[in-house]
DNA sequence: TATTGTTATACTCTATAACTATA
DNA sequence: TATAGTTATAGAGTATAACAATA
């Protein structure tokens, strides 16, 4: 599949298309959250410990794909919003005190139901008129690729 | 769509699908590219110039649906890797200077077929197992989707 | 004044590696 | 010495806005 010059166009590719739709869907979900004050990075953070509730920064870093620095740095911004606090880990006092624990605030947990509801408009907006059909075709590939190739880590960008 | 918190999962969702397997194609992609020193941005704007040799940075910037100040930038690292020529807008002569036009080097000539290959096996390597069927489903619903919401430029994450 | 392009500034995300404090 | 976490640095990408040169 070449245009003539031996070099596939970019269009060619089916990689191309899912970024192309990829990227603006998370651009539009990106300037939802914007209007919250956060960014999509810091909503996987919240949504996590939204989920777990208090976690370590390590085992985040970890269930995420990211380094303990990008963590780290997240959950400062995060604290600063007053959205997570950062103390020692109550579950191995007393005191190795090298053990952290982030955690929600009420104002974050209170946070994340509302940005979920975005997570759903923006979701509706780009696939929402796909029938069925469709839409299990693309996520069971989708999934079949991820299972596959053996991938892991929450996408951020 | 809930987890019985009002929430719906991070996964429940088609975008984060999408955005899990597009960000580790780009991921694999950047990775190949790296080796030969380009990054993907750099790509785009290299097979672009392939297919039209010499362009104005703002028309650049519009198709590409970046500012100018990033194409701007773009262009300096891809001249200083001597991939790119920077001048004057030879059709404009004699003498408007503030249209320059950007064109590939014999090098930078020579290296999109190669860069061009290594696209083609990333797509392979990600989506290649699919059938076709499979394939025509999956692409024509990210262009229709494209199509419908009238979205247009390059992705380049 | 309007337009092309560059430059300055700033912020996000990412990664590597040095550093601290604990153990 | 090993581990958890933080901090420093750097680079890519993005955007806005001020700026220079030209028309």
């Amino acid at each position: 599949m070449t245009d003539g010059n031996g070099v596939t166009p970019l269009d060619g590719h089916l990689g191309y298309w899912l970024r192309f739709v990829s990227n603006q869907v998370s651009h539009a979900f990106a300037t939802k959250l914007a209007a919250r004050g956060v960014t999509v990075a810091e909503w996987v953070v919240l949504r996590e410990l939204f989920e777990r509730d208090a976690v370590a920064p390590s085992a985040l870093a970890e269930r995420l794909g990211m380094t303990r620095g990008a963590i780290s740095k997240l959950a400062d911004r995060l604290a600063t919003k007053e959205l997570i606090t950062q103390g020692p880990d109550p579950a191995r006092l007393p005191h190795d005190r090298r053990y952290q624990t982030l955690a929600l605030t009420l104002d974050g947990r209170a946070l994340v139901p509302e940005l979920s509801a975005l997570a759903d408009r923006n979701d509706a907006e780009f696939f929402g008129h796909l029938d069925p059909g469709e839409r299990v075709v693309i996520e069971e590939a989708m999934k079949g690729i991820v299972r596959r190739l053996g991938l892991r880590s929450v996408p951020v960008e």
